[in-house]
DNA sequence: CTCATTGCCGAACTGTGTACGGCGATCTTA
DNA sequence: TAAGATCGCCGTACACAGTTCGGCAATGAG
């Protein structure tokens, strides 16, 4: 066992490189993949495959504009709960809304944190509704998003 | 002109069906795609061509295990300001930062809301030192998450 | 020193992406 | 109402890319 910078994981720069070039363009051909990266095509085919085998990529997915969908304003909501919300059945009540991108269980002031999409402030209202429906909430303070600078994907460079 | 839920998108049921299949695996081929929202092959391939000329895709990228790239801590850190923040240098000064996911100008108290991934919580104070660098952050209020329920894309069903 | 393991490569095969032409329906316009 | 244009759908064919296979060299273990 060599040692790591953070865990084991089993990953080197070229792995990384990999990544990156697969978080920028997925539809790439191995060809170019591997040229990237200076490897040959079987070798590049060979770690990819690995690193889905090793839940490292998860899976291939599109990124989708938002406003088309009808989800142009997005908010994150705080959560304040009167009882224990840390169950899968939280989650779960999450999840049936499709306007809740995210839902996290925080450390601090509120106790949870959901990222919603709406079409818009209208339909944020209409969510805060239904997440006041969700057992153990107990108040809700809005963060409404005016611009949004970037978002990107999980940096893999140091 | 018909009328539209939210705007003219020239959106479909069946277009939101294949973005739906997308997300879920953009890597599956062409024939399944078709066959899972009741196409052709080419019908198929020329709608998903329609809609990344359109920007409605905007590419196809992917989905990687934060902690295998010793990002396995997600914090969100509220930034007080005291000068104008909205200019793009600040997006820019921002991105710098490689820990940095996501960078939003909000209303309400606050004035920026960034997404943040680090290896540890003492790797989170090293990005809020050089948060303090950017030109205009006052103060700021991290909030760190314990437990993550779900993070998943966009939902395309109204 | 020998063996096992690992990562890399070239080449062949198979499947799929991609482009093309034609068909029918819908909407426009005269 | 009739004629034309536009749009979406489809089947087919070809070239390209994904995928597999066997072999080679380097590394590490026994």
């Amino acid at each position: 066992m060599r040692l790591s910078q953070q865990m084991e994981y089993g990953m080197d720069d070229i792995d990384r490189r990999l990544i990156a070039e697969l978080q920028r363009d997925a539809s790439a051909s191995y060809a170019t993949l591997a040229a990237a990266v200076g490897l040959s095509t079987a070798s590049a085919h060979d770690r990819v495959r690995k690193l889905k085998e090793r839940g490292i990529i998860r899976r291939t997915t599109v990124e989708v504009d938002p406003a088309a969908l009808g989800r142009g304003v997005l908010s994150y909501v705080l959560i304040d709960a009167n009882a224990w919300m840390g169950d899968a059945s939280t989650g779960d009540a999450l999840a049936a809304l499709p306007e809740v991108e995210e839902a996290h269980i925080i450390a601090g002031a509120g106790t949870l944190l959901v990222k919603v999409r709406t079409a818009t402030t209208q339909d944020l209202q209409g969510v805060l509704r239904r997440l006041y429906e969700v057992p153990g909430v107990a108040s809700t303070q809005s963060i409404v998003v005016l611009e949004t600078f970037f978002e990107r994907p999980v940096s893999p460079t140091a």
